[in-house]
RNA sequence: GCCCUCGUAGUUCAAUGGAUAGAACAGCCCCGUCCUAAGGGGUUAAUCCGGGUUCGAUUCCUGGCGAGGGCACCA
């Protein structure tokens, strides 16, 4: 439709002479100016010295064999010269009935026949799975899920770190705890791993001692250590494949600084005779300052790798994997946006990688901080993933008290899941993001399960008017899609007029693939969440207003309803929040 | 000090160079129910401060001020 629209204008201002004009066709933000607008008599006006306004109307005219075709009722110029564009029922209508029926509406092929890796998620085996991670699964799925509705072919990858320094000081931390009773084992790790990045800080000979256990990890060359080594990194894994699950993730693959450590320290040596690398006091470096960043170190004065060679590695792993990729994107916190500068640098410099490197695309989010101003739990000194989960699903139930449901403990983890990741999905990315418990599991205001109730109350009236032997006809439906209203052959009952005017919530609706399409193009999922924020705001508005059944426009009504379920469901599928039957 | 991000109602977020800067929460006022009121309606309230480019700037450039991040062997 956008699209329609824009070829037209195309067309025009190619048969006025002036083809070379950057407009635009968008969605007003106030239906009253339309179903969409454009700019072009305003951008065009400027190269012409002609007043906008005259020229839009010059341009409606030769806009005017398309007008005939029943797709726009009508067209106005508003403003200061833009064009606005009025769709008629009928076509509102058929793109409503094909929201309802057609599975793949909201697609688009922006990405079709393209081949994308995400890196995303990438929690530390022996350190716990905090809310930044949290944060990087949500950002990473909804993208991936976006570029999958465009059209790709995605990898999801996840970058654990089962090496280096971390571990070795989880695994010293382990050491000074004693083996003996403790029923969590994980929760020892993690406090095992506090242990030994405090004391890595305060006292000497524990970070030395710390050091020389990072040494044996890489090297395996202790027997204890790698017992310990061995089970810590299951105990982690095991978990973090838990929380995968809840989190509504599968990754392709996944991708260890076990493996990516003796490709990076290869590849570094390798170019150190070649200058892109230099020894400076024993550590071996990258001089960011000739690209206009700064020095980091790629190996340390023991010869041992820092991410930076470790990251150098895992391009190397991918393009192994993965050889015809046509883009691959990492996401990971802010902080690491200017390291991960220096390192895609210093990789475009490698023929080994470069390509890859070329192909790299970065993609941050911010920090988790907490209304209350609390980043602490009660124990430690942050907020796990798992802690966060079990916190926001034991107010989920609160909240549904009362509420007969089928299965209340999964509806629970359904609206926590959807809490959390619609808070991490509603801004864009790159800033932190302020998490109020209370607020994100409200529904008095813009919040995941907000969405979802939406959703649900409109499932429930699909059912109850199921139940009653009504049903959104895909007979009427497949004809209304076909663009023809109610067409004269066949028999129109009478509770399937027409209404006379569309309301807020349909000509919003119909507006939802070309969303799904600039939140693919930008790879920015928040463009979606806020649309689905007005969208089920416009629906519990309508529905409240608007009795569906046993009403005249009762057919319509079911297939609007039924068009808003489908598009919720999709967005809410893209985004990656769960979809519940009922809550 | 240098390099990145970012500054929008009291608060948390929106706004591909365009129309009257949108929501939500909090505040105040309404709707007691019939398909889920965990809802709906109304109302008060904002572009950090200067310059510049433009028919038009929250958006682009520039100078302040303020916040966050990064800058050598952590990830």
């Amino acid at each position: 439709m956008q699209q329609a629209i824009f070829d037209a204008i195309q067309a025009a201002l190619q048969e006025l002479g002036i083809p070379e004009v950057d407009f635009v066709v968008e969605r007003p933000s106030d239906l009253a100016n339309g179903d969409y607008a454009t700019n072009a008599a305003l951008v065009a006006s400027k190269k012409l010295g002609k007043s906008p306004k005259e020229f839009a109307q010059e341009i409606i005219e030769k806009l005017s064999p398309s007008t005939s075709l029943g797709i726009i009722e009508a067209i106005k110029i508003a403003g200061p010269g833009f064009i606005n564009f009025y769709l008629s029922k009928e076509v509102i209508t058929k793109e409503v009935a094909e929201a309802a029926t057609k599975a793949d509406w909201a697609n688009n092929n922006l990405y079709t026949g393209k081949k994308v890796m995400v890196e995303f998620t990438d929690p530390n085996p022996f350190k716990e799975f905090h809310i930044g991670h949290l944060m990087s699964n949500a950002i990473g799925e909804a993208i991936s899920r976006t570029l999958e509705a465009a059209g790709a072919n995605v990898i999801r990858v996840n970058y654990q770190g089962d090496v280096g320094l971390h571990v070795a000081k989880a695994i010293w931390g382990y050491q000074q705890m004693g083996t003996e009773e403790n029923p969590i084992l994980e929760g020892k790790w993690g406090m095992a791993y506090v242990l030994g990045a405090e004391k890595y800080e305060t006292d000497e000979s524990a970070k030395a001692e710390i050091q020389e256990r990072n040494k044996k990890i890489y090297e395996r060359s202790d027997d204890e250590i790698n017992k310990l080594y061995k089970e810590g990194r299951e105990v982690s894994l095991q978990r973090f494949e838990n929380i995968y699950r809840i989190l509504g993730t599968q990754f392709t693959h996944f991708f260890f600084e076990s493996q990516s450590w003796p490709v990076g320290v290869k590849l570094v040596h390798a170019h150190i005779k070649d200058g892109v690398f230099e020894m400076s006091d024993g550590a071996v470096v990258f001089k960011g300052e000739k690209v206009g960043l700064h020095t980091r170190v790629f190996l340390n004065s023991q010869g041992l790798p820092t991410y930076e060679a470790k990251d150098l590695g895992l391009l190397e792993l991918k393009e192994e994997k993965e050889n015809d990729l046509d883009l691959s994107i990492t996401i990971t916190a802010n902080e690491q946006t200017e390291y991960f500068k220096v390192m895609l640098a210093a990789a475009k410099e490698l023929p080994e990688v470069q390509d890859i490197a070329n192909k790299t695309q970065h993609i941050s989010h911010g920090m988790m901080r907490f209304a209350d101003g609390k980043m602490s739990s009660r124990k430690g000194n942050f907020i796990t993933g798992v802690s966060l989960l079990a916190d926001m699903q034991r107010g989920a139930h609160q909240k549904m008290q009362g509420r007969e449901l089928k299965d209340a403990n999964k509806t629970a983890e359904q609206v926590a899941v959807g809490a959390i990741k619609f808070t991490v999905l509603k801004q864009g990315s790159g800033k932190d993001i302020v998490f109020d418990p209370e607020k994100s599991l409200s529904l008095e205001g813009d919040s995941g399960p907000y969405l979802q109730y939406a959703l649900t109350r409109a499932r429930s009236l699909l059912r109850k008017a199921e139940a009653e032997g009504l049903r959104v006809s895909a007979e009427a439906a497949e004809l209304l899609a076909k663009g023809e209203a109610w067409p004269s052959g066949l028999e129109r009952p009478e509770s399937a007029a027409l209404p006379l005017e569309r309301s807020s919530l349909e000509r919003t609706l119909i507006h939802f693939p070309e969303v799904v399409a600039r939140a693919a193009r930008e790879l920015e999922p928040h463009y979606v969440t806020t649309f689905l924020t007005e969208l089920a705001s416009l629906f519990n508005s309508w529905y409240a207003a608007e009795r569906v059944i046993g009403s005249a426009d009762e057919t319509y009504g079911l297939l609007l309803t039924k068009a808003f379920e489908q598009t919720m469901l999709k967005g809410l599928a893209l985004l990656g929040i769960p979809a519940p039957e009922e809550m």
